[in-house]
DNA sequence: TTGAAAGCGTTACCAG
DNA sequence: CTGGTAACGCTTTCAA
């Protein structure tokens, strides 16, 4: 049933070497020949074996993708953005959530170099340096995605930093002093510069924020991001603003609020991050600080695919800017 | 570099047969030799290829999941329990979006076969039978998920048509008459089954709905979801309540109702389909009915491997059982 | 038990 | 131009 190259060179009545030759469009055949040969192929409905083509050494055509979870929508605008331009370029793809555990992590990186994916685009933390090192060493080119990389590699990022401190400003000009944060898990390295971009902003202006008023969320996004959320406002001296390292948290601030009787953003401001489809539709509305996912995403693939066809590894950090999306979950402190 | 088979076999003093062997736990070897091949192993950090494996007939561990959209938080869900399951039972996950879109779906999956899955997913409409018909001739096992199969084939679904008679007779009880219907795009059956176990049931209590009151939308889901609804609500004799087919819809429903200054749900009530995140988050939180994502997407997969592995085709649908789940976005017509 | 050798489907090099 | 043939890394008989 499977047809192989052998099948179509016996057909033809030439060689398999022939057949390689205008599947690759290489060499020099006879146009006749050429046009024969694939008739062939089509009458045969012949497809070539990327698999045993991948063995000679060829690329397998396969990008691996790594992110938290997929089912989280700012990664999956990612993957999404990742996929189109895979695609386009004639990748495929593989898609891996790691809930940012190490082991999972693990497990699937060394699964897609058995596989020999040509390449990979890495959204997720990796616990250690030396996994990211011995990756880099690897012959499939790394670029890493919506996170600052532990070690000098190829990124595409949005300046997180940069981005806290839009929220922070955001913020101050909203006359609020007392805040509340929420981060996720410190591994996650974007979530450390949003806070540091918005704790350095907030002490410009001369103001303090408490170790204790930062709160460290666990994976389980939206639970923890309420249940921190809910201790802040229930806590001595309730904060009045809380910015959010990402929507999902935000989404978990939003419902602790309301769980307390607290009107947003009457009572207290809150702001997210990434501007998911989500943002604009909660109630109210989130104030987020947003990402361009598609050209993340696009951009990646792109620097990916530089990469892998010219064999040369690349360093350089594309950095794009966040934007801050004012909605209606933030108001002048009253 | 690169380890292969030899490497270790040299390094180990034995030969390649006998490292294949503890590879695959087959074969009988002193425990003492296996002892040594494994350190030898781990020592060079072998680890086996895959791809070459595959080339002598074995399986590549490699699945393959088709949506319309992975950005669609539903399939987002979808494809996090697909792979979840996946990776759990030691298969890697290719995913790809067709947007609905015949060429798309079948450069996928002519892609993957190339790439020789061991099964694959469907969860899009495939344009034409013959596709799937010879999709499923293949050595491939196939199992669709969340929509009707045009051929018997393995099918993981919910009762889509009962799931349509819910969302009815729950609108039925709050006294309503007048009521639009948004349908997803034609091709997906789902989609169409939800809308005649809707108007079934809508029928039997001898009610009637208007051809010009279901509207078809595209698959830019809640823009046309926006557009239609707004037509319906303007337009004479407007509905009293919404049945959408999809949240994404419904929630370009709720944009619409609110531009035109109706309440929701005191103006008219609106009920999605899925139950994704989204329909917690609107304003005022949806009325939905339920699909359950994570169990269907573990199925998929069980039936799946189970037919790859026991290489008998199997044509059982698994029906599940949609779940209504009533929030604030509908109400008693007043 | 262990090892030699024949594939698996392609690519690429090297003679005709 | 064209065809033969040795890899590629692994699995699987089949002898020893």
């Amino acid at each position: 049933m499977k047809m192989t190259i052998y099948d179509v060179a016996r057909e033809a009545g030439v060689s398999i070497a022939a057949v390689s030759q205008v599947i690759n469009g290489k060499g020099k055949i006879s146009e006749q020949r050429r046009q024969e040969i694939v008739q062939v192929m089509e009458r045969l409905n012949y497809q070539p074996s990327v698999i045993a083509s991948a063995l000679t050494g060829k690329k397998t055509f396969t990008l691996g993708l790594l992110v938290p979870d997929i089912s989280n929508p700012f990664f999956a605008e990612i993957a999404r953005a990742v996929e189109d331009q895979s695609h386009h370029l004639g990748y495929s793809l593989f898609i891996c959530s790691t809930d940012n555990k190490k082991e999972r992590a693990e497990r699937y990186l060394s699964l897609m170099q058995q596989k020999r994916v040509d390449g990979m685009i890495i959204g997720t933390g990796i616990a250690n340096k030396s996994t990211l090192a011995s990756l880099m060493k690897g012959r499939a080119p790394v670029v890493v995605i919506a996170r600052e990389a532990k070690l000098a590699a190829k990124t595409v990022i949005i300046d997180d930093y940069c981005g806290g401190g839009l929220a922070a400003s955001h913020l101050l000009e909203q006359n609020h002093v007392q805040v509340g944060l929420l981060s996720e898990n410190e591994e996650v390295s974007s979530s450390r510069e949003r806070i540091r971009g918005f704790v350095s902003k907030w002490n410009e202006a001369g103001l303090n924020i408490g170790a204790d008023r930062i709160r460290i969320c666990g994976d389980e996004l939206v639970q923890d991001g309420k249940s921190q959320a809910g201790e802040l406002l229930r806590g001595p001296n309730p904060p009045t603003a809380l910015f959010c390292c990402n929507d999902l948290l935000a989404i978990g601030a939003l419902k602790a609020a309301k769980e307390l009787g607290l009107r947003i953003p009457e009572d207290v401001s809150i702001i997210g991050f990434d501007n998911t489809i989500l943002a604009e539709l909660t109630d109210p509305p989130l104030t987020t600080v947003a990402q361009p996912t598609k050209q993340m995403g696009q951009l990646a693939v792109d620097s990916l695919i530089e990469m892998l066809e010219s064999g040369e590894k690349n360093d350089e950090r594309i950095v794009l800017q966040p934007e801050l999306v004012i909605r209606q979950s933030t108001a002048i402190k009253r």
